[in-house]
DNA sequence: AACCCAGGTTGACATGCATCAAGGCCGATT
DNA sequence: AATCGGCCTTGATGCATGTCAACCTGGGTT
């Protein structure tokens, strides 16, 4: 985002302890050493582009990916083109850690917009974290974390209503750009109606309407995928677990 | 369940190297020592019953659990008393690895019948791992293999419909019990219809329905908990990705 | 500038499943 | 053995959301 105006090999290949991804992507704690020895592991690539895969489902696993800048989708495909969107990744998450089980990668992952990827071999990274005890619970957190993303996903498909997951996604979009410093009510989306829709279980069609209806009533103001969140605390408490009063729905 | 007539205290506290489970839950070349030393670790617990809980969400994270016999439901209870019900854990299954990130259980465990549960306290199990490769590998794997599995649930959730997702139940149910030496067509389900509906997102009486429907077309024979599996590759063709031909529901 | 087309929106309709309601079955309690 | 209550089943109905179809819109191409 924020990019001098002469682009150098050097500037792309910022380290570590300079990317402003650092406070998200580095354990706290870590001695300088060990960030410079984290360093000499990670690879940089040159900026990747929209419908790039970073990894196809099938393939051998070798690596773990973090979004630097811009966006990537990461979806199972399924027999006749049909496929599962499992995730949206933004800067400072991270890719593949489903695929350590298997050593194969079991969903593809495409990038959604230019963005730049930083490659993490696994077993260097591996072999690194049994000899830094700090990064090695880290390690152990992110893992962990994704659990608990993931349990929030399936009470979201299992119990939530059009409305409520359409808000709960916008939430979500909000905290992790804040989270990057970026504006949490002012930001667009990389990705079709179509993904979302899939990604939450839902029509695009009803994507559509939901956006439409949240506009109606004030909530956002949607331009293509340009969003500004006009009243997110009123959107939060959609997302939030309530469901409309009087509704039986999913008590059980 | 096989056990010997005269249950003691031995016999319970069965270590690790001669525990039925060893192959699931030990890594592959892990030395006797290292396994003597994990096994040091682990606390054995006298059976626990129905409705005791292994911890409760909001709790302080200390240990993993692992379901040596019975079986366990996770679940997060939500305000009015409903909960969403995350999970059914059989032999060999461990519980708690979302509590790692937080350092705090985010669901609640229940048992769901007389079980045997080990205990590993994770602060000496991460210890432990550190000077144990191959330990630390497999810690990685099973992490992994958890949001795998969260992944699959998500399709689930996702796209499958009603039936699909009861027949996906229970051909995991089938596939989770063969592999722990039991027979994979003739079981006993722990949960009831309301949790199960509630783990599928269905309602009961949908459960209820599909059960009866899947019986009248002589899939399964269902007797209260007691479950038949007489027609398992249909079953599997009906969880299998594949929606009914014509259907062009959410193929987007 | 005219065209094209993928993605998005909107409307009309269909349906799968939740909901509501009633009754049945079985184990537990006395 | 009679009573009770939890769980399950079955039937009737309604609604949220998927599906189908038509049109719109803006960006890219010639």
């Amino acid at each position: 985002m924020t990019q001098r105006k002469v682009i150098s090999f050097e500037t792309i290949r910022v380290a570590c302890k300079n990317c402003t991804l650092s406070q998200l992507c580095l354990p706290m704690g870590m001695s300088p050493e060990d960030v410079d020895r984290l360093d000499s592991i990670v690879k940089r690539s040159r900026p990747l582009h929209r419908g790039d895969h970073l990894f196809r489902s099938g393939e051998r696993f070798r690596s773990l990916y973090v979004v630097k800048t811009g966006s990537v989708k990461t979806y199972t495909p399924s027999e006749e083109g049909g496929e599962q969107v499992l995730g949206f990744h933004l800067p400072g998450e991270i890719i593949g850690l489903d695929a350590i089980d298997q050593d194969a990668h079991a969903c593809s992952a495409k990038v959604l917009e230019t963005s730049a990827i930083c490659e993490v071999p696994f077993q260097r990274f591996e072999e690194l974290a049994a000899s830094i005890p700090s990064l090695q619970h880290s390690m152990y957190r992110l893992l962990s974390k994704e659990i608990g993303h993931d349990a929030e996903m399936l009470l979201l498909l299992g119990k939530k209503n059009a409305e409520e997951r359409l808000a709960a996604f916008l939430v979500s979009m909000s905290q992790r750009l804040s989270k990057r410093g970026l504006s949490p009510t002012d930001f667009y989306l990389s990705m079709s109606r179509h993904e979302i829709g899939n990604y939450l279980g839902l029509a695009v069609e009803t994507v559509s309407r939901l956006f439409t209806r949240f506009q109606d009533e004030g909530l956002v103001k949607v331009d293509r995928k340009h969003v500004e969140i006009l009243n997110l605390p009123t959107i939060e408490n959609l997302a939030g677990a309530a469901p409309a009063a009087g509704s039986r729905k999913h008590s059980n």
